[in-house]
DNA sequence: CTTATATTTCGATTATTCTGGAAATATAGA
DNA sequence: TCTATATTTCCAGAATAATCGAAATATAAG
C-alpha cells in the first residue's frame, strides 16, 4: 500500500468520522445502486440544505459517493468499491495475523 | 445500533482519519498484544514528542488503544475489539445485502 | 539526593472545519 | 417567458483541531 493510497483511506475515514456524514452515508449505501435523492436525505436527517450539501460534497471528495441528476432531482449513489477498500485496509493493514492472536 | 453507538463509531473513524494517527495506529496494531513504546513510535514517525502524545491520547479517547507502563516506558496497546466493532459497523450497517448486489 | 530518561501537560498560535442564511444555478412545466 | 422546485455556491462567523516549544511529572539508577 503506497503513501498516496494510505492518504486516500485516511481521507475517507476522516469524512466518515462525522456523525451527520456517517448517517448520510449509511442511508446512501442502504439505497443501493439506484441511490437516494438529496431531498429525501434532508427529510430523514432534518439538517439545513446548505449544510447537507456541504457534507455530501465532502463524502464525494473522498470518493465515497457520486451524484446523478434526473430532472431537478440529484441522486446520491454510494461508491461501493471505495467503501470496500476502506474495509479492506482496516482488515489487511491494521488487523492482527492469526498467529499473533491469543 | 443506537445513536450512542453510531457516535462512538464516528469518533473512532474520525480519529483514524488523520494520516499521522492512522500511521501510529497501524504500528500499534502490528505490535500485537505486547504493544509498542511511545519512544519507538517517535523514532519511526519523526514527529515531535508533544504532538505525538496528543495523537496517542486522541486514539485512546476513541477507545482504539490503551497504555501500559513498564518502568519509564509507556507501551501503546491496540484495543482490537474496538477496531473490530468499527469494521463490523462498516460491514453490517453500511455494506449492501447480497440481494441488492448486481 | 542528583542526574538522566521517557513521556505528558501547559500554553499559545495557526489552520481547518462546521454551520446556515441568502443568493445563484439548473430544470421543468404552464 | 414566468413561476415553482431542487439543490448548490457564496459568504462569514463560530467552533474545533493541529502543532510544537517549554515546563512539569514519573521513574530509575548512581
Amino acid at each position: 500500500m503506497t503513501l498516496v493510497e494510505i492518504e486516500a483511506v485516511a481521507k475517507a475515514l476522516k469524512e466518515l468520522g462525522h456523525p451527520t456524514r456517517l448517517a448520510i452515508f449509511q442511508k446512501v449505501v442502504r439505497a443501493g445502486f439506484q441511490g437516494i435523492a438529496v431531498g429525501q436525505l434532508q427529510e430523514h436527517l432534518a439538517v439545513p440544505g446548505s449544510t447537507l450539501s456541504h457534507h455530501i460534497s465532502s463524502l464525494a471528495s473522498a470518493g465515497l459517493l457520486t451524484q446523478r441528476r434526473e430532472g431537478r432531482t440529484l441522486y446520491c449513489v454510494a461508491e461501493f468499491e471505495q467503501l470496500e477498500s476502506v474495509i479492506g485496509f482496516l482488515q489487511d493493514e491494521c488487523c492482527l495475523d492469526e498467529e499473533k492472536q491469543p
